[in-house]
RNA sequence: GCCCAAGUGGCGGAAUGGUAGACGCAGGGGAUUCAAAAUCCCCCGCCUUCACGGGCGUGAGAGUUCGAAUCUCUCCUUGGGCACCA
């Protein structure tokens, strides 16, 4: 069988559909609108596999919703700030903005011969100063709102890079580039606004039907709501009284004392004339932040002398102390410590020789707490010791709730929600991201840049041959008039985060070029996003920031209030992965494993591998994600080039469920190919046939073709393509079987082509236009089942005894049960089982099954 | 430690209360060919049987049901998320 030349047909279709103009989008009052969108990638130079398959799963549903009579917007553009271009900058001397641009043409190219319904009209990247200005402008309006603010953080600092780095970038308490031992430093950095908006963010997640569970709790958790209690203790020596929080209050009777953060200003104050404090202070600030590192951290204290009275028991008094565990984020930064209910604060208590007082004990087992605290479930019943809200035997629960209850009744403390959110910080001392449009003025401090100087451009002329900040050493471009005053101030030399160019793109698609963030009419008809897609591993992060700015916009006016919610459907796709084949014999020079090529690796067939050229036996990896240190990168150009797009496109929708990862193989891609040539080898028969010829079995195949419509538009519209992928395959070797005339042989190839066309869209049209349809079939009508071509006139049911299957019957499909029953009953192999016996029960499911109970 | 998800042939997986293993890969046999590639046809969960058939089978164990891969409980394993959060 002759081979389809997939380079030939693809670049001609992919020409038809540019000279048509089919997947630039307009407004339309005619069809509902449909907006599909891919997370758009970061311009690191080349495409890979993985990009493939995001891709392809968007433009199956966005040609899916084209041909069901929806008005598609697919976007595509650039998240084109970040590090990677500035240590390309550093290590080969260029600019980071013409390696980034540079980049983006390569990947676009390399993108085209995807065959992707892109409205390539409303491309942009996010250092496009188009771009990047109505950030700007969006941050004013944020700072205008108090969405955004400045204040003194504790940040994780690099001294050799001297820069900020995230939690994520500090490995082993070292910066992950420079190796540096990181310092944690105090410095003025701006942050958004977002723990205000917890309690929203978090509500708001049952309403988001459409997106994974998986991903909604992962934000929930991140939000991370507590309900607690915040109580003053009052000092004895009159100072100001000390707030703490607690979701325990139950175990109050066994508080023995209050543990601060180094960073309370009750610490800092005393470390003023303490110096053993300011040291020990000064050494927490040093402490590694990692997990591991803290799992490991030892807890230590120093006692202020400080005491203050039990707020129930005012006649105990209780020191306090300042611990380097207690985190001056989260709640009010002090905490009291009851080492009976608290393993860390048993620890503490033991090591520092501080008093062990029950607040409860199991019923019926009242021993002493020894190492181990008693920590119940909330559900479990507990008794309590001479407890002051009248509790005596109930659940933790029970006790929180009463206790609550009882502080609130006598105004000693007050109930309080917490969340473990924290504000985003957002400043990053790098050169390539938006610059933050703020002005420092000695006279009048922060002032924000006017409107009409947006955007305020990164210059061009900058070095990377030292560390640091460019922006920090440029001569000129710091120093700007005061937008206010007028006398001579510095311009913000921190850029923003990279994160808050992805959290507004989709929103900017509506009007690319709009002389503001958005445009009202647009934006009101584009949004919300129908369908995003992405991968897992944005879960929270910009998922979360994307949720925020889509409610900071709204509050701006540069969304409607019902986008506050930005993305109705989310779907997750997985990996593809590829097994890597490390040489069995050697190691690389320095002692690492050594890695080779798919392609320079053969099989022997019964699983031994060797490397082609020099023999040396390989090891088989399990499949991992693709990645160049393992060196199982497959290049969709190369793959493309030997089998075209539509094979790739295929391969990487078939076999695993999309959201699962898929392995990519050698075979498996092969298949797809071979699959794709025998549809096409199809339309030659059909060619070959005569037209007014009657064949045999014409209503069987329109009934599969009605069959195969239903079970593919199911399964394209619930995201099972790997499914729907199977049952095309099981259309095909029906039609290939079938001796069905000319007509509806005809009729059911048209249909499969146009069922394939959101996976394999080049080949589609091609098989459309060689059996005479009309136009293009990417904007043919999608094809509707004929209800009554499903049904049949006879049915077969399987016959059970006691579950196990003994039986088929053919029945005709509304026959009564009884008689179903007489039929069923009547089988050889069904009497058999019975072995002469009356069966005492049957059960007929008419159409589906029956059950004969022995 | 806390929270969540998933365990089905040699492999990827299908079946969401009704014939377990669709579809694809790998494997076996055959046709075609001088030969190979390509292509086409047949077989393919395990045990047992010449065969017809029979038994077992969805991580393990129990339960609900006429009927469980699917629902419930316990356990095991793997993967993911969170974690000095008071």
């Amino acid at each position: 069988m002759s081979r389809y030349s997939a380079t030939e047909i693809e670049a001609k279709w992919q020409a038809a559909w540019k000279e048509a103009g089919i997947f630039q989008a307009r407004r339309s009052a005619d069809k509902p609108k449909y907006y599909v969108l891919e997370m758009f990638p970061y311009p690191s130079g080349r495409i890979h596999m993985g990009h493939v398959r995001n891709y392809t799963m968007g433009d199956v549903i966005a040609r899916y919703k084209m041909s069901t009579g929806h008005n598609v917007l697919h976007p595509m553009g650039w998240d084109a700030f970040g590090m990677p271009a500035e240590n390309a900058a550093m290590a080969s001397g260029g600019h980071p903005k013409d390696w980034t641009y540079s980049n983006i043409a390569t990947m676009k190219e390399q993108m085209q011969p995807l065959g992707l319904s892109i409205d390539w009209t409303r491309e942009f990247a996010t250092c496009d100063p188009e771009y990047y200005g109505q950030q700007q402008a969006l941050f004013l309006d944020m700072l205008e709102t108090n969405l955004v603010y400045r204040k003194n953080a504790v940040v994780n600092w690099d001294p050799i890079d001297m820069t900020v780095l995230a939690n994520e970038q500090v490995i082993d308490g070292k910066g992950w580039r420079s190796g540096a031992e990181v310092e944690r430093r105090e410095l003025t950095q701006w942050f958004f606004d977002i723990s205000s908006m917890a309690g929203e963010l978090l509500e708001a997640l049952d309403g988001l039907d459409n997106w994974p569970a998986k991903v909604k709790l992962m934000q929930s958790n991140w939000i991370g709501m507590s309900r607690g209690i915040e109580i003053p203790f009052e000092r004895t020596d009159g100072g100001e009284a000390i707030s703490c929080y607690s979701t325990r209050p139950d175990t109050l009777r066994g508080a023995s004392f209050l543990a601060i953060s180094p960073e309370h200003p009750l610490s800092r104050a005393l470390a003023e004339s303490r110096p053993d404090l300011a040291e020990f202070i000064a050494e927490t600030r040093k402490m590694d932040t990692t997990e591991a590192a803290m799992e490991k951290a030892e807890k230590k204290g120093i006692d202020t002398g400080i005491t203050v009275r039990h707020p129930v028991w005012p006649d105990q008094e209780l020191p306090v102390w300042v611990g380097n565990f207690v985190l001056m984020d989260y709640g009010t930064g002090a905490v009291y410590a009851c080492p009976a209910h608290d393993q860390r604060d048993l620890d503490f208590a033991r090591k520092y020789d501080l008093s062990v007082e029950p607040a409860f004990h199991m019923p019926g087992d009242s021993s002493p707490i020894e190492t181990e605290a008693l920590v119940p479930a909330k559900t479990e019943k507990v008794v309590y010791i001479d407890h002051f809200a009248g509790l005596d035997e109930a659940t933790s629960q029970e006790g929180i709730d009463r206790t609550i209850d009882w502080f609130e009744a006598r105004n000693l403390g007050k109930a309080q929600v917490k969340y473990r959110l924290r504000d985003w910080g957002l400043s990053r001392q790098r050169y390539w991201g938006c610059p933050i449009p703020v002005v420092h003025c000695e006279a009048c401090g922060v002032v924000p840049e006017k409107k009409e100087n947006l955007p305020v451009q990164l210059p061009n002329d900058v070095s990377f041959d030292i560390p640091g900040n460019p922006l920090d050493r440029h001569p000129t471009w710091r120093d700007v008039p005061c937008p206010s005053c007028g006398a001579p101030a510095k311009r913000e030399t921190d850029t923003m985060d990279t994160f808050v160019d992805s959290s507004w793109y989709f929103a900017r698609f509506t009007s690319a070029r709009a002389e503001t963030p958005t445009e009202a009419e647009d934006a009101a008809y584009w949004m919300n996003v129908d369908q995003y897609i992405g991968g897992i591993e944005h879960a929270i992060l910009h998922l979360l920031y994307s949720r925020f700015f889509a409610r900071a916009m709204n509050m701006t006016g540069h969304l409607p209030e019902s986008a506050r919610e930005p993305f109705d459907a989310l779907f997750t796709q997985g990996m593809v992965t590829h097994a890597a084949y490390v040489n069995a014999e050697r190691k690389d020079p320095h002692g690492r494993k050594l890695y080779h090529y798919p392609e320079d690796v053969t099989s022997d067939g019964a699983g031994h591998f060797t490397v082609k050229e020099t023999g040396e036996a390989v090891l088989v990896e399990p499949s991992t994600k693709m990645s160049k240190s393992k060196f199982n990168v497959v290049d969709p150009l190369n793959i493309i080039a030997s089998y075209g797009a539509d094979t790739a496109r295929w391969f990487v929708l078939s076999d695993s469920p999309p959201e699962r990862d898929v392995e990519w193989t050698a075979a498996g891609a092969e298949a797809a190919h071979k699959h794709l040539n025998r549809v096409w080898g199809l339309c030659d028969r059909i060619g070959a046939m005569d037209a007014d010829a009657t064949g045999e079995g014409d209503e069987d195949l329109l009934r599969e073709m009605h069959k195969a419509i239903r079970d593919v538009t199911l399964g394209v519209e619930s995201f099972g393509f790997n499914a729907a992928i199977a049952r095309l395959y099981g259309f095909t070797n029906v039609l290939l079987k079938s001796k069905a005339g000319a007509a509806a042989q005809k009729q059911a190839i048209m249909t499969l082509a146009q069922l394939m066309s959101p996976m394999t869209p080049h080949l589609s049209e091609d098989i459309w236009h060689h059996q005479g349809g009309e136009g293009l079939i990417a904007l043919a009508p999608w094809p509707v089942a004929d209800e009554a071509m499903l049904v049949e006139d006879t049915v077969t049911m399987p016959v059970q005894v006691n579950g196990k299957r003994r039986a088929e019957i053919t029945v005709a499909k509304d026959l009564p049960k009884d008689e179903i029953e007489k039929i069923a009953l009547a089988e050889r192999a069904v009497q058999r089982s019975l072995d002469g016996n009356p069966p005492k029960k049957v059960i007929v499911v008419p159409g589906r099954i029956v059950n004969v109970v022995a």
